[in-house]
DNA sequence: GTCTATAACCTGATAGAC
DNA sequence: GTCTATCAGGTTATAGAC
């Protein structure tokens, strides 16, 4: 929900066109990345014809900013506010799996998008997050609540930054090597996506049973 | 030790010049996967020019092969050879993390790499993988191990599929998304070497843990 | 705003001398 | 085997008509 009113606000100002050059190239730079997204191929897949990209975003560069930019607003909220609020740790973790897994299962290309930009242009991305005000995040309601457990003798001595590890990577990887798993664990569509319902439980229950002593 | 004796194989009966060329060669493509990375890059690297490319290679898209293919083979037995040993689960796993972080830190974009090709050119990956005889893994002996802790009792019942998911993504993905925690959890350099060295012990307890009952 | 035509540039690949 | 020079094709970007 956070997500739908972050696109709405984005996109409200926007002509028709506008908006259907967007998700085409949305479409095009989350399958492809920048250096294989083909200016030809947002146009065809917009139904336009090359020299209006240009009209309505100037470059590839600023179109791809848009997309990119996008991306981190759909995925930044999610992603650190939803860790950082006042609800219980236990249930806390169960939203934000579940929220997770159905929104990347609505754009599964964001998470493989986001790590290969970032790992071929670093300054670009560093720029984005840090304006993005989710930049440096600072997960003081879960660090508490973290510290909290381990006084108590709850649980384990574990430190926030490899606990978010944790979670991200149980989250995001399975979508990021889809194909890899695929092929090599020989699963059709349907039984992936399968697998990856089941991880909405799953998953939290690996995370709390690691924290617990 | 396996993938040295691998990477012996394949390098023995190549002239200096063609070590170079595929040693810059591999440098720019994992850095930049196959649409970012330009032969000129690859040249001025390897202190030769575009021409010797072609001479010894034919074409960027038989360079690039020669590369991901030396990719899956030092990935590929590490990956899956080593989890279907003869050696109790626990040993195995502890065993397995430890050098495939290892192996990842000596390569740190093999995972990022093989993922985005994999992205933007599946059949290509499902080729070289089956080809390759890691293609569609059996895990007999792993499935038989976990079948027995599941029928004694002693694990919980969960699939292999799963179990190896959990596996990779611990280990790969915060290769994969260095950057981004990097950024986002404002750790430096020698920071996240450390937290990557805490995850070979952090990540069989937590794998095991999750198995338990 | 939308189109066609084309400029300007880049990149992979080859020809040919040494 | 290695180099310089150059071609051929493709891609981003712009000019200009409607």
């Amino acid at each position: 929900m956070i997500n739908s009113v972050v696109f709405y606000q984005t996109m409200n100002d926007k002509s028709e066109t506008e908006k259907k050059i967007f998700e085409a190239a949305r479409d095009v730079f989350h399958r492809r990345g920048f250096d294989g997204a083909r200016m030809q191929e947002i146009a065809d897949k917009a139904k336009i014809n090359k020299a209006l990209l240009h009209y309505y975003y100037r470059s590839k560069d600023k179109l791809f900013e848009a997309v990119f930019r996008e991306a981190l607003k759909r995925i930044g909220p999610i992603m650190f506010e939803a860790l950082d609020r006042e609800v219980p740790l236990e249930k806390k973790l169960k939203m934000f799996v579940s929220n997770y897994i159905d929104l990347v299962t609505k754009h599964p290309f964001i998470p493989g998008f986001i790590m290969h930009e970032m790992h071929t242009n670093k300054t670009r991305f560093k720029t984005f997050l840090k304006e993005n005000k989710h930049g440096i995040i600072k997960l003081n309601k879960l660090k508490s609540q973290l510290k909290e457990g381990i006084d108590k003798g709850q649980y384990k001595n574990v430190s926030v930054e490899q606990l978010i590890i944790n979670v991200f990577s149980l989250c995001a990887f399975p979508f990021a090597a889809r194909p890899v798993f695929q092929t090599v664990l020989d699963i059709d569509d349907a039984g992936y996506r399968k697998v990856l319902e089941e991880r909405k439980k799953l998953i939290p229950e690996i995370i709390l049973m690691s924290l617990k002593k």
